[in-house]
RNA sequence: GUGUCCAUAGUUCAGCUGGUUAGAACGCCAGGUUGUGGCCCUGGAGGUCGAGGGUUCAAGUCCCUCUGGACACCCCA
C-alpha cells in the first residue's frame, strides 16, 4: 500500500463518528453546567511557548514535539497540550480585564512524537478546563468535581480521584533537599532507573512502576507533610470543599508532576480498566504559568483528559449504544425514466427537512430495497410509470412491511409530521 | 530511545514438518416470477500472502533488513 496513515495516527471513520460525536455532546454539556465556555486555540504555536511553559532543560522539548520551521524562518510546533495555547490566548486578548475569574474548556486534538502504546497515542484528542483567576482552594474543587461529573455522566463509576499538594516554591524548594538526602541513603538499592532519577527529577521516584523502589521509598518524606502554612491551609481546605461536594477521593502523597510552574493542588482520575497508562485525567493548580508566559500573576486550575481513553472505558460496555444516522425516506425508481422524478423528489424532500437517499447507481429495484434495508430508512416509496400517471405514492414503512397510498402532496406532510 | 509478540481477501482468521492454479466465514455484487428489503438457496468478484533482499530445484511457510501494528519499559506537558 501507497500511502497509509502516520505511526500513532488513527482515522475515525464513518461507523465511528457518531459515537464521538456523542462523547463530545455529552462533554459540552457537562461544560456547560458547570458554567464553562469553549475556547478553540490554533492546531499549532510559536515553539517558544510550549520550550517557555515546559521548561527547556526537559528531553520533551526537542525529542517528544513535532516541530518544524517555517518557511519564514520561524519554529513552529504543534501543540502537545493545551493548557499553554489557553493560557497564551488569555493573555494576548486580556480575557481578565473582562472577567475577574476566566472558565474555558476545550476539546482539541494534540501531538506528541511518542512510542504508541495503549491509551497513547501521536495526535491524540483532548478536552479539559481551566479556571483562570482564582487562588481559592474551592475552585480547585470545582475543577475536580466537574471532571469527575464528566465520567459520572457516562455511567462510568469505577474510577479513583486522587489528590495531593506539590506545594510552592518556598515549600518544595526545602522538601526536595530533605528528599534527596533521604534517597541518596538507598541509592545504591534502587533501580537503575529510579538512580538516574535521583539526578534529574528524584520526586518521579515516589511514582516509580518498580516494585522494590517503591518498598525502598516506603518511609521516604511527602511533600504533603512538608507543607508551608499557606499550602497546607489551602489543601485542608480543598478536603473540606471535596467532602461538602460529595466526591469521593484519596489522599496520594506519591502524585507529583514534573514541571516548575505546577503549585498545590496535583491530582488524577484513574481507572483500572485501561492499560498501564492508566491515567483518565490530570489535573492541578498551575498559579505560576501565566506569569512565566508574560501575564501578570494570575492564579489558575485546570484538567485535561485523554478522549480515547474515555473511550477505551465505554468500549467496555455494550450499553453505549448509539442511534446510528440513517434517513427517514429512500426513493426508489421502478425504471429507467422514472429516475428523475426520483431526482427531484428528493431534492424537494430536502428542501422540507427530511432526510432522505436515492440509488445512485442505478440498480435493480431489488437491489434499491436492499440498499433501503442497510441503509435502515424508515420509509421507502417507488416512483414508476403509474405513480408518476396517479401522481400517487405507495408509502412502505419497512419496520412492520404495511403500504399506503398517497398522494404527493401528502407524502411530505406525513414524513414531516413524523420527524 | 529499549524490549517482547505479530503482519495472508473489505473484516475475522485457516494454511500441518517449505512441494502442483492460496482457502473458510462474514461482508460485497448478481440471480432464484417479469415493480418490493431482512431469512434461505445458487453463482460471482475480490489477495504482487506488509516491503525489499537472501537460502533452495521449489518459500505464505526458513534467514536478514526495513516498514507498520499490539503491549510493556522510558517519558509524561
Amino acid at each position: 500500500m501507497k500511502f497509509k496513515s502516520i505511526k500513532g495516527t488513527k482515522d475515525i471513520l464513518p461507523d465511528e463518528t457518531r459515537l464521538w460525536q456523542l462523547v463530545e455532546q455529552n462533554i459540552r454539556e457537562t461544560m456547560e453546567l458547570f458554567n464553562y465556555k469553549e475556547i478553540r486555540t490554533p492546531v499549532f504555536e510559536e515553539t517558544s511557548l510550549f520550550a517557555r511553559s515546559i521548561g527547556e532543560l526537559t528531553d520533551i522539548v526537542g525529542k517528544e514535539m513535532y516541530s518544524f520551521t517555517d518557511r519564514s524562518g520561524d519554529s513552529l510546533t504543534l501543540k502537545p497540550e493545551m493548557t499553554a495555547s489557553v493560557i497564551r490566548a488569555y493573555i494576548q486578548h486580556n480575557l481578565g480585564e473582562k472577567l475577574p475569574l476566566t472558565k474555558v474548556y476545550y476539546i482539541s486534538p494534540a501531538f506528541r512524537q511518542e512510542r504508541p502504546q495503549a491509551g497513547r497515542l501521536r495526535q491524540f484528542h483532548q478536552f479539559g478546563a481551566e479556571a483562570i483567576g482564582g487562588s481559592n482552594p474551592e475552585i480547585d474543587a470545582e475543577i475536580i468535581a466537574l471532571s469527575a461529573a464528566i465520567y459520572k455522566k457516562f455511567g462510568i463509576q469505577e474510577f479513583q480521584v486522587k489528590i495531593n499538594s506539590v506545594g510552592c516554591p518556598v515549600c518544595r524548594n526545602e522538601y526536595k533537599e530533605k528528599l534527596k538526602e533521604h534517597l541518596t541513603k538507598v541509592s545504591d538499592k534502587l533501580s537503575i532507573e529510579s538512580q538516574k532519577r535521583l539526578e534529574t527529577n528524584p520526586m518521579r521516584i515516589l511514582d516509580s512502576k518498580d516494585e522494590n523502589d517503591t518498598i525502598l521509598t516506603h518511609d521516604a518524606p511527602l511533600m504533603m507533610h512538608n507543607l508551608c502554612d499557606e499550602c497546607k491551609n489551602h489543601f485542608e481546605k480543598l478536603q473540606e470543599a471535596l467532602n461538602i461536594l460529595g466526591i469521593q477521593y484519596v489522599v496520594d502523597g506519591r502524585i507529583v508532576r514534573g514541571l516548575d510552574y505546577y503549585t498545590k493542588t496535583a491530582y488524577e482520575i484513574t481507572s483500572d480498566e485501561l492499560g498501564s497508562q492508566n491515567a483518565l485525567v490530570g489535573g492541578g493548580r498551575y498559579d505560576l504559568l501565566v506569569k512565566e508566559l508574560g501575564g501578570k500573576s494570575t492564579p489558575a486550575v485546570g484538567f485535561a483528559a485523554g478522549m480515547e481513553r474515555l473511550l477505551m472505558v465505554l468500549e467496555k460496555r455494550e450499553n453505549m449504544k448509539t442511534d446510528t444516522q440513517h434517513p427517514k425516506l429512500f426513493i426508489a425508481s421502478a425504471d429507467e425514466l422514472s429516475y428523475k422524478k426520483v431526482l427531484s423528489e428528493a431534492a424537494r424532500m430536502r428542501d422540507a427537512g427530511i432526510a432522505c437517499e436515492i440509488d445512485w447507481l442505478r440498480r435493480s429495484l431489488k437491489a434499491q430495497m436492499r440498499e433501503a434495508d442497510r441503509q435502515q430508512a424508515d420509509f421507502v416509496v417507488v416512483i414508476g410509470e403509474e405513480e408518476i400517471k396517479t401522481n400517487t405514492v405507495v408509502l412502505k414503512e419497512m419496520k412492520s412491511g404495511n403500504q399506503n397510498k398517497l398522494s404527493f402532496v401528502e407524502l411530505v406532510n406525513f414524513l414531516t409530521a413524523k420527524k
